[in-house]
DNA sequence: TATTGTTATACTCTATAACTATA
DNA sequence: TATAGTTATAGAGTATAACAATA
């Protein structure tokens, strides 16, 4: 009790700068990737590969430099990510009938598999760090960073700040 | 009945992580940083520039081991960082009398002068990619991110998982 | 000539360890 | 011997540009 209250005491200290949106989102983003990193390291993926498995489960087969996009990484980075995904069998490169410079990239049982594996693990992870939080406090939160993303003027979507 | 149509929902649009509080608060923090870093530039500062100049203006002069900890830096990333605050004009090494291997760092009347710029310009960043969110809001926000940090179990005291 | 995926390269960031000068 | 600051170095991550195959 002493302990929350010193905590929580120390967050309210000093500069205002300290408990600015901007410095506390940027803190626990941090921290929440982190904490995401860890939780999927023991099914020997990383971030990357997750998204990847992601992007290929939700919106079907597409071409590599697509998914690319959509993961937020340069096509040549991409390259080794999914070297390792088919190294480790759980996605395949076809190459594409109508245009054979492209690939097919599909993911195939053993990948669902494994994110669906990682879906869960992750979902433990952040019921865990969550913790502080109610309920209706998460869906708040979720509700607020939703509206800083995507609504105009906000982060994703403000000037030209927008990456996607 | 909410649940029903969100369960639905979930069922037509795949996995719902791309609305976990993870992803969102990863992705919020990661822009916002971005912001910081644009905001500051024109004055020639780098986000580990002001937090040193910030750090000592609020625990006046120090060790620079010490000011490494407390922006969350190693000592050997901070030399580079001090030598620039240095050549700049903003900040002074000076040889402690009581211990010649350490140095009192010492923010100096340019090195306020310039921490308030970067201040007040980080200010009206914030502002302005806070727009979609009330002053209400953006209160609610701050709280549920500080104690999602500094609350027991939160991400900065969970675990293992404290940094400082 | 433009585009997909690939490779090579360079640049940033950071962490580690060795070194100096003091203690 | 231990510590504060420094330097050198190596590793990860990422962005850029050149390249081959295909369109």
């Amino acid at each position: 009790m002493t302990n929350d209250m010193e905590a929580l005491d120390r967050s309210r200290e000093g500069p205002d700068i300290l408990h600015s949106a901007g410095f506390l989102l940027s803190t626990a983003g941090r921290l929440a990737r982190e904490r995401f990193e860890r939780a999927i390291a023991p099914l020997g993926l990383r971030a990357r590969h997750f998204g990847v498995l992601l992007a290929l489960a939700t919106h079907g087969p597409a071409p590599q430099g697509e998914v690319a996009d959509e993961a937020w990484m340069d096509k040549s980075t991409m390259v080794a990510v999914v070297d390792d995904l088919e190294r480790w069998g759980l996605v395949e490169r076809r190459r594409s009938a109508q245009d054979r410079r492209m690939y097919e990239l599909v993911i195939n049982e053993r990948g669902r598999e494994k994110l669906a594996e990682a879906l869960e693990v992750v979902a433990r992870s952040e019921d865990e760090w969550l913790g502080p939080l109610s309920p209706e406090e998460r869906e708040l939160l979720r509700g607020l960073l939703a509206r800083l993303l995507y609504a105009p003027g906000g982060l994703l979507r403000g000037r030209e700040g927008g990456e996607e």
